[in-house]
DNA sequence: TAGTGGTCTAGACCACCTT
DNA sequence: AGGTGGTCTAGACCACTAG
């Protein structure tokens, strides 16, 4: 006991793992754990689908105890940075089509069911940001943003028109890719490294425009609802702003409270 | 305290506390132990506000470790069902102002600061429920329900039409009263013993009825943001139908996901 | 000072999955 | 069979709060 708890401080392992551990008095023990694992997500030390290596195996690196490793991982599992598997270990979440429609896809039909929309894209360029575009995504004066226009259909039926905005630094070459899949966030995630951990929503009710009632197939004023969301990477970084304007006649933005 | 720790295996203490332990194989013990504290919360033989016993306490009661306790504890505190004060002990959570806000009212204003907002009651009457109330509350044919109609004002404007509807005999003598209070979860707990626990919403763009659009101050079909909202008791039984209708012309609705 | 929750450790055993 | 996460225990020590 005496021996092990108060680490090796004579042998350090010189590995080539980036983050280490340093024991901040003061500081919970897990949650020095959970910083340094956050990290090395951030680096992309682990990405979307690696196995982490065993609670055991992290605990003996670290110089602390499995439990203390296991409370660090449970509130990562908690944020859905992490996924267990009994008998299998602990992985990177990746952008499975479930969790996508689960954790960012919020319209419901009327009978319940969720299906992932199909996106028709109509403009796709590369500008100066405007104003609300560098307070929304923290962007310096002058930056370059790429700004999509696209509608979505639901059964058959257009219900969304969106427009997403997109740091350009971030997203290098982008503006050419013809074709853009559905689950944009695996797409980043794959394409350009950006791993979006969560987004903050704001929601309202406007009047369709003139475009967009085309577009939507009803009439100009017609009520429709504004989804306006910026998501975020695991370190805070804005890297998408997205407006989403929603035919609710027969589809529901659904929430949890409490 | 070696008294204690060790627990009186053949001395079982004959109290009156309602829900006990029966170890059931291939469930795990800490659920178990969640499941009997849920319980106690129904049974309201711990009613909000109250003190449990500590872990310890709880742990020999229950014949087994603090560690099990905790974690079923934790996993309550979790859900917003208990608190835990630091040297103090653990709570039943009571409807705070602040929790009220933050849990069941989410409109916040442009400039980001939130408020409880003040209530003006049009209506309040007793009738048999309709049939969409009967499937959102799940009552039998032929029950009774309140049925409350008010407006809300935030920054002495008004800003939200709300229609609510109760089942009767969960809420016996309601009809007679007078002026309710802003925090009605509260209301409910103090007054009826009911107790909410979660509510599931829905929210979809409308377009504003001429009432509300005369209640709001603005033209008839303007565009309003109608959340739609089941509240349910800790065991699950809907306790509350609310409908309100939101000028967002100020306000937004704000989630986060992820 | 005494009691509470909060952290940390160490070790045992189980359930699950792969090979 | 061997490795992983999941559960459970027991005990030590710390941090906070009250009286």
């Amino acid at each position: 006991m005496a021996g092990k708890t108060d680490a090796p401080k004579g042998r350090k392992p010189r590995r080539a793992k980036p983050p280490r551990l340093k024991r901040q008095p003061g500081k919970p023990l897990y949650a020095q754990v959970e910083e340094i694992i956050r990290k090395r997500l951030i680096d992309n030390y682990w990405k979307p689908g690696d196995m982490l290596p065993s609670e055991f195996d992290l605990a003996a690196e670290l110089s602390v105890s499995q439990g203390t490793v296991r409370k660090a991982l449970n509130e990562m599992v908690a944020e859905n940075l992490l996924e267990r598997r009994q008998g299998l270990g602990t992985f990177v979440s990746e952008y499975t089509e479930r969790r996508a429609l689960f954790l960012y896809f919020n319209l419901r039909h009327r009978d319940g069911d969720q299906a992932m929309p199909m996106s028709r894209t109509l403009a796709c360029e590369s500008r100066k940001a405007s104003e609300s575009e560098r307070a929304r995504l923290q962007l310096d004066p002058g930056a370059r943003v790429i700004a999509l226009h696209r509608v979505r259909e639901l059964r058959g039926q257009p219900v969304i028109v969106e427009r997403l905005t997109l740091p350009q630094n971030l997203f290098p070459g982008l503006g050419a890719v013809t074709k853009l899949p559905e689950n944009l966030y695996r797409f980043y995630q794959g394409e350009f490294g950006i791993t979006v951990a969560k987004a903050a929503e704001e929601v309202r009710a406007v009047a369709a425009e003139p475009l967009e009632a085309q577009l939507l197939g009803i009439m100009p004023e017609a009520p429709l609802l504004e989804i306006d969301r910026v998501a975020v990477t695991i370190d805070g970084r804005p890297v998408e702003w997205r407006v989403s304007r929603c035919n609710t006649t027969d589809y529901a933005y659904v929430a949890e409270r409490g």
